[in-house]
DNA sequence: CTGAAAGCGCTAACAT
DNA sequence: ATGTTAGCGCTTTCAG
C-alpha cells in the first residue's frame, strides 16, 4: 500500500473505497459491478482526484494512443495543413499526437521509423523530402505501422498518399498556355527530390504537349524559401528578357518571383503571370493574390490519417495506395481580374 | 522467459548473452561492467536488434521525455515559430514534442493541464487565449511543471514568459506618427483576450502621449484573417476616407487591409500606410512588404521551452516571469523604400 | 460479482 | 562485477 504520498493508484482507490484493485479497475473501465461497489469506487475517485497513469495503462496494454507525424519542416505551411488534417481525425479517437521536425535530413527520418521500436508511439505517419533504398528497409523492418506521405517504389509493403504533381504541373502550364503565354520559366524546388523530379517531368510533358519545345534554360532550381525565388526570378529575366509567365514550385518560390517582378517594374500579370503551388494561405497573402495548384496537403494529411487508424483498429488488409488529385486555383496573378478577396476560382481538377 | 516470439526485451538479451537482466540493463545504461561483459551484451543486442521499451522505462523512472506544447491554433504562424523554437530546445535534450491544438477553446485548454495527472507527459508548455480564474485554479493544482506563454496575474504561481503588446503597438503607432501620419486606424482582434486589450491600450496611450486625441470609430475588432481585415478595412475607408494608416493585430488582419487598399485604388504608402505585427513570414510575403511589429514568438517559445526544462532538471527555484521586448521591423509598407527583398530595418526596440 | 495474483519490460537496491 | 528480486500502476486471468 503507497504512503500518503504521491498521486492517487487503483490501491489508493480500492483501499478508501473497501474493494480490492481489480473491483476498481472494473469499475473505472466500465466492466460491470454491484451498484453499490460502482458507487463507492466512482465516490472515491471522485474525491481523490484520480486519474488513471497512462504509462502504466499502456505498459499493460501494449497501446500508447499516440501517433508520430514526422516531416520535414514545421513552418511550411504545407506541412501546417497536414498536421491539422491529421489532428482532426485522430484526436476525436483519442490519439496524442507527436510532432517530429526532421528538417529534412534522411538520417533523422529513418531514426523516426526505428525508433517505433520503442513502443513509444502506436503508429507514424513520415512524410519524406526523397525516398532511398535505407528508407524501404527500414520501412519494411517498422516496429509499428506507418503510413508515407509521398511517391513509394510499388513493390514497397507500406500504406502511402501521394500528390500527383505531374498532373499538378501540366494543369499550371496548360493554364498559362491557355492564356496565351509562350515563354512560360520555371523555378524548381531542389531537383533531386520525387516532387522536384515531377515537377520537371509535368513542365516539359505540358509544354510538348502543346507543341512547344521546352527551354532548358528557362527551367531552374533552387532552394525553397521567398529570398530564393525572387533571386531566381531575376536571374531568369537578366538572361531572358522574353520570359512572359513564371511558374513555381511552390508559394514561397512564387511571391519570390512577385517581388522581383515589381522590383524590375513588371506588371502582374500583364508582363508576367506568376502562378505558384500549393495554395498556401501565402497566395492569398500577396497582391494580386497567386494563382496556385492545390497539391492537397490538407487531404493528404486526412487520408493518412485515415489509412493509419484503420490500420489500428483493423488489422491486416492489403497494402494501399491513394493518389490525391491536384486543383489548379485561379487568381489574379495570371488572370487580371480584380476580385476582392476570396478564395479563387477553381477551374482544373485533374 | 518470453517465447520466441515478440520484440526482443531485456530477458531475451540477458538469456543470449548469458547473464543477467540486471547486467544487460547496465551495460545499456553505461554503468560499467567488465569488458567481456559489455562486449557479449552489446552484441546479443546487435544481433536481435533490441530498442528498449520506452513505456517500461518511463513506467519505471516516472519521467516519459515527452513535453506537451498546447497552442490554439496550428495554422497561426506565430505559434508555428514558437514550435520551431521549443523543438531547438527541447530535440537536443531528448525530448519528444506532444502538440495539442486547442482551438481556442477554455476547457480543452484546462483538460490539457488536468491531463498532466496521467503521467503521460513531463511538463507543458500552454499558450492559452485568455486566463480565467478557472485556469488558475487548475494550473495551481496542475501534476507537472508548466510554463505559461502569455500574461498571468501576478500571484500565480506558475512560470510565464509574456509579450510587451502595450509597447510593441506603441512602437508602431509612435512610428506611424513619425512618418507624419495622423489619421490612425487601428483593426484590432478579438477585444476580450489580454493581448487585445493592451493593444488597445497601447494604441490610445501612444496618440495621448502624442498629444492626439483618440477618435473610437477609428478602432475596430474583428476576428483575425485576411478576409476579415479586409472587410474592416474596406469598411473603415467607407466610413472615414480621411484614414492616412492603418495599424492591425496581426499580419493576417494587415494583409487584408493592404488587399482593400489595392482594390480601393489608394497606393501604399503614400495614401495608406499599413502595419501588421507578429513579423511573420506573411509580413514578406505581400508587396510591398509590410512594417510589423515582432512580439518575438519564437524568442517566447525559447524562453518558455528553457524555462520547462530548467524545472524539470532543477527542481524547485522561485517562480519566473520573463518579458519579451518587442521589436519594429520597418519595410516598405510605411517608407516606400523599395528595397530588394530582405529582412527589413529594425528601427525600433522597446 | 469479487479478490488474489500474475505480469507487461525495465531499473535499482541489495546481496553475493 | 554480477545476480536476484522487488516494484513502477495497471489490467486481466483464474478461483472462489
Amino acid at each position: 500500500m503507497p504512503t500518503s504520498d504521491g498521486p492517487p493508484t487503483v490501491e489508493t482507490i480500492a483501499a478508501r473505497a473497501g474493494v480490492s484493485t481489480a473491483s476498481v479497475s472494473r469499475v473505472l473501465n466500465g466492466h460491470g459491478a454491484r451498484p453499490d461497489t460502482v458507487r463507492r469506487v466512482e465516490q472515491a475517485a471522485a474525491e481523490l482526484g484520480y486519474v488513471p497513469n497512462g504509462v502504466a495503462r499502456s505498459l499493460k496494454g501494449g497501446r500508447t494512443r499516440q501517433l508520430t507525424f514526422a516531416m520535414p519542416d514545421v513552418g511550411n505551411p504545407a506541412y501546417v495543413s497536414m498536421v491539422r488534417q491529421i489532428q482532426a481525425v485522430t484526436k476525436p479517437l483519442g490519439y496524442r499526437l507527436l510532432l517530429h521536425s526532421t528538417d529534412a535530413v534522411a538520417e533523422d527520418e529513418l531514426d523516426v521509423v526505428r525508433s517505433l521500436a520503442d513502443r513509444t508511439s502506436d503508429g507514424l505517419i513520415l512524410c519524406p523530402i526523397r525516398v532511398t533504398g535505407a528508407h524501404l528497409e527500414v520501412l519494411a523492418r517498422a516496429a509499428r505501422p506507418v503510413v508515407v506521405i509521398g511517391s513509394l517504389p510499388g513493390a514497397a509493403a507500406v500504406d502511402s498518399v501521394r500528390a500527383d504533381s505531374v498532373s499538378g504541373t501540366v494543369l499550371a502550364i496548360r493554364h498559362l498556355m491557355e492564356r496565351g503565354r509562350r515563354r512560360i520559366a520555371f523555378i524548381n524546388g531542389p531537383a533531386d527530390t520525387v516532387p522536384g523530379r515531377n515537377r520537371r517531368i509535368g513542365y516539359e510533358t505540358a509544354l510538348r504537349e502543346a507543341g512547344a519545345v521546352p527551354d532548358p534554360a528557362l527551367a531552374v532550381t533552387t532552394e525553397f524559401g521567398i529570398e530564393a525565388g525572387a533571386r531566381a526570378a531575376h536571374r531568369l529575366l537578366d538572361a531572358h528578357p522574353g520570359i512572359d509567365s513564371v511558374f513555381c514550385a511552390n508559394d514561397q518560390l512564387a511571391l519570390g518571383a512577385a517581388h522581383a517582378a515589381h522590383d524590375r517594374g513588371l506588371r502582374i500579370p500583364e508582363d508576367l503571370a506568376v502562378v505558384g503551388m500549393d495554395d498556401s494561405e501565402l497566395a492569398r497573402a500577396g497582391h494580386p493574390a497567386l494563382t496556385s495548384v492545390d497539391l492537397g496537403s490538407g487531404a493528404r494529411g486526412r487520408i493518412a490519417a485515415e489509412m493509419l487508424v484503420a490500420r489500428l483498429d483493423g488489422g491486416a488488409h492489403e497494402v494501399r495506395c491513394e493518389t490525391v488529385a491536384p486543383r489548379l486555383v485561379v487568381r489574379e496573378s495570371t488572370t487580371g481580374a480584380r476580385t476582392r478577396v476570396g478564395s479563387g476560382a477553381v477551374v482544373g481538377v485533374a
